[in-house]
DNA sequence: CGAATCTCAGACGGACTGAAATGA
DNA sequence: CTCATTTCAGTCAGTCTGAGATTC
């Protein structure tokens, strides 16, 4: 009250973890709130930019591209099929499988999406020069390549 | 499985929103971890490092100052109190609040926390040299600071 | 046989809201 | 009266585990 209430612990402010944690959670409510604007969520996002990129999957390997747990891609395949954005066939080469495609709808769909996901990341980054965000993106990808094995 | 099931789509890869995020997951992994060798949560130890920062404070405060919610906050401090690390007491001026204060346990507590997170910090980013480290703790700063009025 | 896939049901912790009680 | 604080109750979305049926 008679001092600020909002000033973080300086051990808080020094940690990487937690800075990295609270720009995750702004990018979260950016991304979540844009997407909420086209009648998306991020799981959406994440299949169908995964099937365009390298055509129809099966829901197992879908979920291991995009990071997707196995439960929350058949919630998510089930809603984008619904809409008539993805199909789901069995494969013929193995009955275990559904192969997922992505329709003409879901290209359309993802490409509404690309164009809000780029004005998100723009809004992120505005502080920085294009040149500060490419150190940035190198930074991140440097310290996430050595703990996932991508 | 011919072809490799956990390659990330080049969109995602690209995304700032989308590394941030993922380092995230990491961090938030290997602290969660860490702190369970210890019998501590994440909200334990931000709740005793702004206590030992700047004293004896309210527990409303303490949320504000920790982006801990208020009710977390009293579950918390309830753990906390009857672990006997931090005490609590109702405060003469405005008996509307509780003063929180550490405990010498508490701080003793705290540097063992200390400790470990350094470690997580190390081991986080691990790929980085102490320039680069630097490098990525400013800029993270300078975004966060742009979406967080600290 | 062991291993992988799809699916459902539910657990689980984190973030949050509403409302009541108290008192400035 | 309005506002802040503490507390409890409960919601809510996101993440993940277990188990079962099926097929390789």
């Amino acid at each position: 009250m008679t001092t600020a209430d909002e000033i973080t612990p300086s051990r808080l402010r020094a940690m990487p973890s937690w800075l990295i944690s609270q720009t995750a959670i702004h990018a979260h409510r950016m991304l979540t709130d844009a997407l909420a604007t086209a009648d998306a969520r991020g799981y959406d996002y994440r299949l169908l930019a995964a099937l365009q990129e390298f055509g129809p999957t099966s829901q197992a390997t879908l979920g291991r591209r995009t990071a997707v747990d196995r439960s929350d891609v058949v919630a998510t395949v089930n809603t984008l099929a619904g809409r008539g954005l993805v199909r789901r066939s069995p494969d013929p080469t193995d009955r275990r499988r559904n192969i997922i495609t992505i329709a003409p709808a879901g290209e359309a769909h993802l490409a509404r999406l690309d164009a809000i996901l780029a004005d998100v990341q723009d809004q992120l980054l505005a502080p920085l020069s294009p040149a500060d965000r490419r150190l940035l993106i190198t930074l991140l990808e440097r310290v996430l390549a050595h703990h996932a094995p991508n």
